[in-house]
Formats: C-alpha cells, structure tokens, sequence
DNA sequence: CGTGATATTCTTGTATACAAATCCTGGGGT
DNA sequence: ACCCCAGGATTTGTATACAAGAATATCACG
C-alpha cells in the first residue's frame, strides 16, 4: 500500500515492537501523530488496526494502550500457535515445493551457524541473523500451507508475543533443540509425512512456550540488549 | 460500545449476513452513510473492521466489497473452524461448569425439537431456533475452553462462510447426524475426555463442511428462503 | 485537614471539507 | 468497427474543525 495510514501502521507497530514504547504504555493520537508525521485519522486507522492483531488495547473514550501480557496469556498464546503452525506444517508437508525444501536447508544452515559464532564471540547482533533467517523459515512453510487465513491467524498470535521481547531467554541447549528441530522438520518434509511434519511442529513451539516464560536472569546466555531486535522465538 | 462506529458496524455487518449485500457487491461509503445514518468517518472505521474480520475485501482506492468465498476457500475455512473449535472442545472439556453442561443439555433438546417439528410442518421459520440454539451451543463451548483469542479466531472463521446463507443445505439425514454430535459432545464432556471431545467437534465441523460444498438442489429438505436467517452450519 | 462536587482541560469521537486517485465516457485515430 | 487516450465525474484518502466524554484540578464545606 502507498497510503498514509499504512506508514502510519508500519511505524506505530515498528515502535512496539522495538520496545519504543512498553506494554501498558497509554498511546496517544497527538503524539503518534507527530512521530508519523501524518493527521490523527490515519494514525486511528492504524490503532483500530493494531487493536484486532491484538498488539494494543483500545477502551472506548479511553484511547490505545500497548497489550499487556501475563504469563498465562503467554502460555494460551504459545498454544494457539503450536495448534495453528502445526497446522499449516501438516498441510505443508503435502504441498512445498522441492525448491522450497532447499530453501529452509540453508536457513537451517544460517542459524546454526549464526548460534554457533554468537555462543563463540558472545555477540549479541549475530542474533539478529538467528530471527531473520527463523522468522524466513517459518515463512516459507506458512505460506507452503496456501492458506491466507491460517497466515492471518499466525500473525494474530506470532507478533503479540514480539512486544515482550523474549528472545533473550533462550538458553544454549534450547537453541540447539531448536535447530535440531528445524532439521528434523525438513526430514518430514522431504518424507511428505504431514503427521511428522505436524508433530515436530508442535514440539518445537511447545518447547519455546517453556523457554519464553521462564522468570528473567534464570537463564546463562544470551543477555539481549533492550532496544535491539524483535526476536522471534521458535 | 455506545459508540456510532460500532452501530455502523453492525448495521453493515447485518445487511451483509442477511443477504441484502451480496459476495462481490461493492460497498460505496456514501451509500453506507445513507444507511446507517451517520458520517463517513464511522462508516470507513466499520468497513475496516470487518475487512480484518474476513467478511469484505479492501482494496487501496478502490473501496470495500463483500468477500467472495469459492468452494476451495470454503473448504479451508472449514478446515480451520475444525482446527479451532476442536481445540476449544478439547479444552473445554477440562473446563467446563457442570451448570453449563446443564445448558447444553437443553439446547441440544431445543435443537432437536426444533428439526423434529420443521420436518413435519416444513416451516422455514423454526429453523431460526435451530441456529439460534446452535450458535449458543458452540458459543458455550467456545467461552468454556477460555482462551479469548481463539474466541476471535472462531468468529473469523465462523461468520465468513454465513455471507453464503449456507443452512439450507442440510439433508435432513445430515441435520438427525449433527444432533447425534452435540449429545456425543455432552457426553464427551461430562467424562470429561478432552479426546474425545475434540474429535467428536472434529466431526461434527467436517461433516458440516461436506453438506456446504454439495451444489445448490442436490438435498431435498429445507430449502432456505433467501432473505432469511443467519443460518450457522455445524 | 480531608472529602466531595464542580469546573476546567485534555483526549477521543464524529462530521465535513479538501486532495488524490480511479473509473467511466466520449472523441479521435487506425 | 475497434482500440486507445484524454478529461470529467465519482469515489476514496487525508486533514481539520467541532462535539462529547473522561480525567484532573480547584474550591467549598464538613
């Protein structure tokens, strides 16, 4: 979209996302206007937006405050996506391309390199190479599922989550489940065993719904520095 | 809301359900202001709204139209209200009030009442308490499982296939089936088997979704006058 | 000194005016 | 006769002005 009101969605959840602004924050129209640069209509547009993806809370009279999230949301959260992605890896197995396999091959490859070099260099940006190239991965079977709404949905409970920045929690060894997953997805992939497929999924959300709610400072690596990347997990 | 957005909202929303709209019918703003009696200004946050709902298309500059839903798409959105409402009985089995068991018992009777007298009068109109009964029957289950979100879900995926006005193509075999579901549900949950729960609202949305896609004129009973009730299937 | 009602201010909700983009119609050309 | 292009009409997108509701501060009274 070239409309005004798409930048101004673009830059509202951008600024949630890199933790601009923190859950419960009250957002106010006049201020966003001027972070947008653009009038007060397409900046409600966008928080009426922002308000069904579930990343802010609009009270009547009462304007948009940033979601807040407790634990037990978070868990609910965690999931609806292990129910909605293993989903769409079931429907992927029948579905993804071969060029498409090959495609998450290297993004396996890219992140078990990325956690590889960062657990050696105890740099906190390689991280930033670890969610893109996930966040890709995750993608590709979503979209291998063909199913827009099922993608809408991802997105519902996929972004939510971004607001409290958790990618910092996760400790070494969950990491190399993580990629130990990812391996294993492709296998079921390649074998067209939706039921595998499905399965792996499943465990691999699951396993970051335990890595995500654990209570900050628990874990040995891995600090990640505020401001810094939206860190998606799983 | 005591808002005039939200009026506008339903307003347009019901001329959408009950047919006065048809899928692919475009919706001119002003027009819609006629309607509702307001400004344009509630109408395009309306229109928003049920854009992020499913139930009508947005297109940048071009303005909004009902959302058309071919067979293929229907089956996936079917496909999904099986994933999300089976997931909702799963949990609800673990969850839900005696009292509200209670309820479902009553709603089920309502249900049959209602399918035994419309067979012997061939009234259209008792089929309103059919749907009426089973939108509550789903919705208890639905508030029992408590997971607002997956709430949301249902709604995205229960209220699009409605713009098709899709009840009337209940066989009368396929209606006596789906009464069977719902006591096999209450059962389910009074064991308090989430499994089995699960699996029976697996069928029960399944089956729905096979009786939908059959072309119009191939059942024999109840046939829906256009015009009529919001009819939900399943 | 505290509590409560009221006034003020600030914020959101709605209407409308204006700008920009698209669609439709009519005319000209091939 | 058909296609393409231009210009007007229509429709959506954006800004702003005004109205209404909520939060807050002020002042009177107990």
């Amino acid at each position: 979209m070239s409309t005004v009101s798409a930048l101004a969605y673009k830059v509202i959840r951008a600024l949630i996302l890199e933790g601009r602004f923190i859950p419960g924050e009250r957002l106010k129209e006049e201020e966003l206007t001027d972070l947008c640069g653009v009038s007060r209509t397409p900046v409600r547009e966008a928080l009426r937006r922002l308000a069904l993806e579930g990343l802010v809370v609009l009270t009547p009279h009462q304007g948009a405050q940033v979601a807040e999230i407790n634990e037990i949301e978070l868990q609910e959260i965690y999931a609806l996506r292990a129910m909605i992605e293993s989903h769409a890896a079931c429907r992927a197995a029948k579905r993804i391309a071969l060029s498409e396999i090959a495609r998450l091959k290297v993004l396996a490859g890219q992140m078990e390199e990325a956690v590889a070099q960062a657990l050696r260099r105890r740099q906190t940006k390689l991280y930033e190479r670890y969610t893109t190239a996930n966040s890709e991965f995750h993608r590709i079977i979503m979209e291998a599922a063909d199913s827009p709404r099922l993608s809408a949905m991802a997105t519902l409970v996929v972004e939510v989550p971004l607001i409290l920045r958790t990618l910092a929690r996760y400790s070494e060894s969950e990491l190399s489940r993580s990629l130990h997953h990812h391996r294993e997805l492709i296998e079921a992939f390649e074998a067209r065993d939706e039921d595998w497929a499905s399965a792996v999924m499943r465990c691999h959300i699951r396993a970051a719904a335990q890595a995500v709610v654990r209570p900050e400072g628990e874990t040995e690596s891995a600090q990640n520095d505020q401001g810094q990347p939206l860190g998606l997990v799983g």
